[in-house]
RNA sequence: GACCCCUUCGUCUAGCGGUCCAGGACAACGGCCUCUCACGCCGUAAACACGGGUUCGAGUCCCGUAGGGGUCACCA
């Protein structure tokens, strides 16, 4: 039987990161499998779905390489589909018509709630002649559930779980518009693309029970369920905008790597071992169900960066200069001439091993595409005291001598220089990084040096010190 | 409130009855390296929620308690 996933968000708004994941492990057991992922977007409550939200969700998931193997299905075209099984199990008594108003029906769940019990619809309609029914009030269709012994999943990731029937309400299938509920649509949808696995947030674990007997009044074959915790914020509550992001989109701007995304979020509740850095290959190739955890866990930011941190230093150059220009075209205080963005991209191994983020790389390269006079920055300031300046214009000579620019033969020469004056090369070298970066933190001097070239060296040496 | 799920270092987790005075990673702290900041390397501190069982033996199985989470719509 070949492997069947499904990632189904609801287009009312970016694509969350708990979303994100799920569509990961979807994806990931698919492939493992051999099988097929598809997408469906769950838009039957047609007020609060957006095409903008369809898109951004699309986006996300492309941009994190977890793009569904066919187009998307929607749900909304098909209704007719929908109302056609509600229609089937109406024929079949397996579903009636209820004619409760939504004052009656509230009247209900408010005293079940005083009488401590689960608020659920009571059936009072399941044996009631339609003749009773009252004028002026349009029925939905509810499915006539098994009310004796109990309902089990053996979910794969929660394993044996078991309801008893009576906790189990008469659910809608169609409202009283003749539109499905996402109860009924899910089953339908689910069978109809011969979903094998569903796999998703455990949010979903007590609407399987309900699932479970739509499946069996149709007759039809069971999907497994594998549901998985949900992610939690810092603080161990619901994840919200409080914790920080919870769009995958906003992680994107903020300069995390689809990549790390990925394997930070594969690593939040699933593990191979002590694996940690771990390739999609791997992933396709260690993924299993069983490897998930039952327990929910949080969102850590910093486990994120640092994971981050850690492609961007295997990041393939040529990749990451395009991802660092994009940053640098939004500052119009930057020379981006060929020149400056050369300097740029040859700066970017240096810089990268200092950034956790894009966003940090663009930032620490920016000071190759600056123009002069530099901004410095109070601790470069006082480094180009008259002290500072003193030595550098003594350093302009030598540096001027160097005819191979390259770093081992800028460091040898710096060096000698700073030997010969007898001054220690940090007395040399802070002045000299403040003058050429505009800061007291930077890559080596000499890489710097190197990058920048003798003619862009001197000028920020002289524009720094005023000599020039 | 009812029902369902969960509970190993601050965080993510390894552990699938003895090899665990509990291992790895991130974060923290200390050190080395060093032209700064990083990277890298070395090291330190840090956990089996609690109480009962079962067993020769429990982090691992069972039952409670406590805590956390989820679900209880003609929303998905």
């Amino acid at each position: 039987m070949t492997v069947v996933t499904r990632f189904a968000p609801s287009p009312t708004g970016f694509l969350h990161i708990g979303g994100a994941r799920t569509a990961l492990f979807n994806w990931l057991f698919a492939r493992n499998s051999g099988g097929r992922y598809l997408l469906r977007i769950e838009d039957t409550d047609r007020a609060r779905s957006t095409a903008e939200a369809v898109s951004a969700i699309m986006d996300g998931l492309d941009w994190l390489g977890l793009g569904g193997d066919e187009p998307p299905v929607f749900q909304h075209t098909r209704l007719a589909r929908h109302a056609e099984v509600a229609q089937e199990l109406l024929a079949r008594g397996r579903a009636y018509r209820c004619w409760c108003t939504p004052e009656e029906l509230a009247g209900m769940r408010a005293e079940a709630r005083a009488q401590g019990r689960t608020a659920l619809y009571d059936g009072r309609w399941r044996d009631r002649d339609p003749s009773e029914a009252p004028d002026g009030v349009d029925p939905v269709i509810r499915l006539r559930t098994t009310t004796d012994g109990e309902t089990v999943i053996n979910d794969r990731v929660q394993g044996r779980v078991a309801v008893r029937n009576d906790a189990i309400d008469d659910f809608v299938l169609l409202r009283a518009d003749g539109t499905p509920t996402y109860m009924h649509s899910v089953v339908v949808d689910d069978h109809d693309m011969a979903i094998t696995h569903v796999v998703r947030g455990d949010d979903h674990l007590n609407n399987a029970f309900r699932q479970l007997q739509l499946f069996r009044a149709m007759e039809w074959p069971e999907p497994e369920f594998a549901h998985v915790p949900l992610i939690h914020g810092s603080d161990g509550g619901r994840m919200s905008k409080r914790h920080g992001a919870t769009a995958v989109n906003d992680y994107r701007e903020q300069g995390f790597l689809p990549e790390a995304l990925c394997n930070y979020l594969l690593r939040l509740g699933w593990s191979h071992g002590d694996d940690e850095i771990i390739s999609r290959e791997q992933a396709v190739s260690w993924f299993s169900l069983a490897g998930i955890g039952r327990s929910p866990s949080r969102f850590d930011q910093k486990r994120l960066e640092a994971i981050n941190a850690r492609y961007l230093r295997a990041g393939d150059a040529g990749r990451l200069s395009g991802m660092v220009f994009e940053h640098l075209r939004r500052r119009p205080d930057l020379d981006l001439s060929e020149k400056a963005l050369e300097r740029v991209r040859r700066g970017i191994p240096g810089v990268a091993a200092r950034a956790r983020t894009v966003t940090e790389l663009a930032d620490g390269l920016a000071f190759y595409a600056a123009r002069l006079p530099l901004t410095m920055s109070g601790r470069a300031a006082r480094a180009l005291d008259a002290d500072g300046c003193g030595r550098l214009r003594g350093l302009l000579a030598t540096l001027e001598a160097v005819d191979d620019w390259s770093e081992p033969a800028l460091e040898t020469a710096v060096r000698a220089h700073a030997a010969d004056h007898g001054l220690g090369l940090g007395a040399v070298a802070q002045p000299l990084r403040a003058a050429l970066t505009g800061s007291h933190a930077s890559p080596g001097l000499f890489e710097v040096l190197a990058i920048l070239g003798p003619e862009e060296a001197g000028d920020r040496i002289r524009s720094a010190c005023g000599t020039g």
